[in-house]
Formats: structure tokens, C-alpha cells, sequence
DNA sequence: CTGTTAGCGCCTTCAC
DNA sequence: GTGAAGGCGCTAACAG
């Protein structure tokens, strides 16, 4: 098949084709997009030129007749962080299948570089915007002059009137507890991260509420410092030390929770038979490679990027989104840190 | 400050703009592009007029005339990895400081996936398309028939023709090993990962090379299995029992180095003192949270996003971008699994 | 300096 | 069933 080029340097258009074809520009187009009032014949011929220039629509023209591009903005202020990369993944895949293509925008964490980035999404006409903070804290508007569906995840907007999808870290710190008290433990602490952010205080709350529901309370106070191994095995070692009789230990993190094993295993206790340790946020990496492996708390963040996408597809036809936060459910991953392998 | 909406529901457009500043359509062009045939006196009034309005020029209409759109395309294979990421990053920042947005486009692996994001991309008329890979063996070249320029990033295109960037995997082997000597090492073993990967057979030759320079031979063979900590651990148990006199390991990976040191832990050696061990990647998360903290081999992925969108930004401007595979420089981060703290 | 005119590539009425 | 004309929003020649 002898493939044709016109006009070098230049990509093949639709007059091109319909030249070939020997019709005119507007059946040429009909014939392409399907449309009905062609004949047979005329379309076979437009179909077969249109082939052998290889000719592909120029989505830019189309896009400026239909006031629509097809095109998103995912806006997120880090890309460094552990969180943001599956909620995009996730985001990308359902605008994916539904022919909608994702600009990616990294404002890493500055709000000059934010508006800025903002700025060239609207020059492009995006048909929404879905915001991707790296805490679940609440974040500041974008405002309500954004002539797009504005969707926030992760990090919810502090404005209850915007669209903000953010998972269920209360949920999170009550099912990693009661699981816990549903194998028998009774004596439970609670090791967690940075006490700034909006997640740990949220999941304390969880296991707070799941002990007072068992008529329990939390040995000792919620241990906070920072996300870190490091802080992991410095906190079991001061726990252990004040509480000996301590039987599961609800963790911040995976990270933490690793640092918690390593301690209870220089200090000779058995995992999970002295000592039930869960983490959170499932991190396989670190979840899955530790001796023995890790139970933790999924938060689900692929699927919540696919609801925040969702949400914007909803927005896009016409649908209001729903305004305020909306959290999602988390699950429970359960490994060997918790019950013990067969 | 009044806002005023001509049209609602519609982006106001230059014409409004032109229409409330009393001027032709041209003349407001000119005025806010700071072309320079323009009265001052007018050029305010125009920017006033599209400041009321908040206009936004339609970049889609811009790029239609222009014939170049200022947008690349990003064509993940995987987003999962951990060393796509960075990649990402690194292009991301090279190209918004160049005003130029990104396409992300994440084919999972999947060869038909991959085409048809391919097509989207070329219908949205990038201006280039980076293919970022999750392994450094080559890939399949998307092929010669692309009209706009293509740079393949970490995993190398198969065909020498093209343009790909990829880390210096052989320079690495070699520099964790030529560390190692340096700290006095004589009885350096290799355990590495995936047989099948190209990155472990680099890295063993470059090994193999630092050592023979040296006049030294490898401790036993190289130990392939896979890149988890599980099989470190149970390498460096192999490893210790048939050669107990082992100074230095040579880590193909992050866990697999994190694994070998808490081997080496059970086994009673202290690290660096009895054994040395070096790992690979610099995941931080993993290095800077073992006991000791973990020297490492850093391939420097960001740089290589940002030097693969200097090659397609060179492309653009006429530039014919350098064909076939450059090797970008690793880099050692030495820390406490090497030498000891002071 | 300013305005008029012609497109960029495509789609959509509307006559024929 | 097919083609001619108008327009999406903007810029780049030209005239005036």
C-alpha cells in the first residue's frame, strides 16, 4: 500500500482526503464520523483515502467547534509522596477509558507554581480539574471562580461547599482495633506519626472509640513523633519498657509498624503471639517483606482516584457534584502480624 | 470591580474583549501578545477590558495556527514502579519551566493499551512523546512512521536508530564495588536480583570488572534470585555459612541489601565493621530507615527525566536528536553500612 | 498605529 | 446523497 504524502512536514487533513476521494470536505467528514446520509460507496472510498494518508483527525479542531476538549487537569502538590501516585493511577485510568487524556501538573507544594499551573489548564480548556494534596489536612479553595468542575481528593478543601473525596481515617483507626480485640487482645497502645497532621489524629479517634466500645482504654497515651522506622523502634522500646504486658500495638504507618517489629524482636517477644502489630496504608514494599508480614489498613487510594474521576465525569454532564467531603471506606489486610500463619 | 459575562456559559472570548475596549478584533491581539505596533493608551485600555472580562486566551485556537501545540506526551508502561516516577518528575519540571504541559498515559504493560494511547497522543497533536519503560532491557520502538519526536527513557528502544537515555548500570556495579575496596574490602560477594534483567547482568559485570582490576575475584558466584528482602535474608544465610570470611556484599538492590543486613544482625556481625554492604536504587525510604543506614547506588532518575525532555525540547527546535543509547552517570551516596559513624 | 481579510482544520446547518 | 457556506477563537499578513 503506497503511502501518500502531500504536503511534507505537514500533517495529512481532512480536505487531503477528501481530495483523494475525489468529494467534498463535508462528505468527507460525514463519511469518517459515521454519519448516516453517505452512500455505502462514498464512505468506502473516504474510509480507504483516509487509510492510505494515514490521516488521523486533529482532535484541536474538534475540540474548538465542540467547546469541549476531553482533556483533565490533575493538579497535585507533590509527586514525591507515597499517596499521590496511586490516586492518579487510578484517576488515569478511568478518564482513560472513557477517551479523556490527563495533563499532569506538579506544583510541588508551592502555591505560586500552583496558580500558575492552574492558569495554563484553563488556557487549555480542560473539561475539569481533580486536586491532589499529599496529607489528608484540609487544603485552601481554589475558589469558586473556575469556569470548570473542581474536584478535590486526598486533601479535602477547607470549603465544605467544594467537592472533596479524602478516605475514612476514623474508620481506619476503628477497624484496625477492633481487629486487634477480635483476636483476643486486650492490653492495645497506640504508636502513630507527626501529630500535626489531620490523619493521625484521625485514626486516633478511631481506636479510641473501638477500645471505649469493648469498655477498654489505651495503655498509655497515643505515642506521636514522626512516620519513620526509626520512631517505630524508639517507641516500642519505651512502651515495652513502661508496659510490659502490653498485647497489640495499633500502628500509624507501615513504616512505624516495621520499626515496632524490629524492636519486639531484639527484645525477644513473639510476633503475633506475644505481641499483635498492625500498620497502615499497606505499603506492600514494606508490608509484604517483613518478618513475619505485615497486617495493615488499605485506604483504597487507586479507587478513590477513580471516584474522584467519576465525580468529574458526573460534573462534565451536567450533574452538580456533590458538595462537601465525602470519605471512603478503607479495608483491612490481614498477614501474619496478627494471626499467626498455619 | 465589576466582572461582567457577555455570554453566559460560554468562555468570553477575545472578541468581547476587543467589542468593550472599542477596538478591532486584530488590535486586541496585538495589545495583549505585547506586540509593539500598538498605542500605549489603547494597549491599557484592551488589558483593562480582558482583565473585567477575565479572559483567558483559547490556547486550542493558538495552536491550531501555531502547528505545535506545546504539549508532550508521557507513555508510561507502568506507573506501579518505583522508577518511573522520578522520571516523571524530573520531565515534568524540565518541561513547565519551558511552558509546556504533559500527557500521562499509563499503558499497564499492555502492548494494545500503549497503541492506543500512542494514537490519542498524536490526535491531541503533542509536539513530542517521551516512552518512560520500568526496566532497563529494551523495549520494541514504537516504530519510524511518527510524526512528531520520540525519546525512550530508562528502558532503551531496541532499535539503535532511535534516541534513548538510560542509566549506566555497568559504571554503577562497578563504583559500589571500587567503594567497597576502598574501605579496605578484599572478600566481596554479589547478591543480586532477576537473572533476566538487564540492570542485574550490568551491574554484575561491572562488579566483576572493579574486582578484576583490583586482581580479585568474586566470593562465590553472583547469587541471582529476585529483589526482595526475603531473598536477601536468605542469600546472606547461604552466603555467611559457605564463605564465613566475607568483608563486603554488593547489594543488586535496596531490599535486597535491607534483607542482607538483617541476616547479618541475626548472625551477630556488625555491619560495616565485619562486613560491609552496599545496596542499589537509593530508595530512601529503605535506606535511611535500616540499622545502619544503607550506602547506595543513585541513578539519578530525575536528572534523567529532565535530560530526556532536553532532548525532545532540542528535537522541537529542529534539532535531530541524537540517535542511539546514552548512559547516564550513577552516583554513590555513602552512609553508615559502609563506613563506620564517626 | 489601526482595521480588514484570510485562513489554521474541522463540523454543521442548509440548499441542491 | 452531496456540496457550498459559515464559524469555532485566534493570529498573520496586508491595507489604510
Amino acid at each position: 500500500m503506497a503511502r501518500v504524502d502531500p504536503h511534507p512536514g505537514r500533517a495529512t487533513t481532512l480536505s487531503d482526503v477528501a481530495r483523494l476521494a475525489g468529494v467534498s470536505l463535508a462528505t468527507a467528514s460525514k463519511a469518517i464520523n459515521g454519519r448516516d446520509q453517505v452512500a455505502p460507496a462514498t464512505r468506502r472510498r473516504v474510509i480507504e483515502a483516509a487509510e492510505q494518508l494515514s490521516f488521523s483527525p486533529n482532535q484541536l479542531a474538534r475540540s474548538l467547534i465542540a467547546g469541549r476538549t476531553g482533556t483533565v487537569g490533575l493538579l497535585t502538590s507533590d509527586l514525591e509522596g507515597r499517596f499521590v501516585i496511586p490516586i492518579l493511577m487510578g484517576a488515569e485510568d478511568a478518564f482513560g477509558a472513557g477517551q479523556v487524556n490527563v495533563f499532569l501538573c506538579d506544583a510541588r507544594g508551592d502555591a505560586i507554581r500552583e496558580q500558575h499551573h492552574l492558569k495554563a489548564l484553563l488556557n487549555r480548556r480542560v473539561d475539569g480539574i481533580i486536586v491532589v494534596g499529599r496529607q489528608t489536612d484540609p487544603r485552601p479553595s481554589l475558589g469558586k471562580d473556575i469556569p470548570v468542575p473542581v474536584v478535590y481528593a486526598y486533601a479535602p478543601s477547607a470549603d465544605p461547599t467544594d467537592s472533596s473525596v479524602t478516605p475514612d481515617n476514623v474508620s481506619g483507626g476503628r477497624i484496625a482495633t477492633e481487629h486487634l480485640l477480635s483476636t483476643g487482645r486486650r492490653r492495645i497502645a497506640h504508636i502513630s506519626g507527626d501529630p500535626t497532621y489531620a490523619a493521625a489524629q484521625d485514626r486516633a479517634v478511631g481506636v479510641r472509640a473501638a477500645l471505649a466500645d469493648a469498655g477498654l482504654e489505651l495503655v498509655g497515651d497515643v505515642m506521636y513523633s514522626n512516620w519513620t522506622e526509626h520512631w517505630g523502634r524508639a517507641a516500642a522500646a519505651m512502651l515495652l519498657a513502661q508496659h510490659p504486658d502490653v498485647d497489640g500495638i495499633v500502628c500509624g504507618s507501615d513504616q512505624i509498624a516495621r520499626g515496632v517489629l524490629d524492636t519486639l524482636r531484639d527484645l525477644g517477644k513473639e510476633v503475633p503471639e506475644d505481641v499483635a502489630v498492625i500498620g497502615y496504608d499497606n505499603w506492600e514494599v514494606l508490608a509484604i517483606n517483613s518478618r513475619p508480614e505485615l497486617t495493615s489498613i488499605d485506604a483504597n487510594l487507586q479507587q478513590l482516584g477513580r471516584t474522584a474521576a467519576m465525580r468529574i465525569f458526573e460534573a462534565i454532564d451536567g450533574t452538580e457534584p456533590d458538595a462537601g467531603v465525602r470519605q471512603l471506606p478503607v479495608r483491612l489486610v490481614i498477614r501474619g502480624s496478627t494471626i499467626p500463619r498455619r
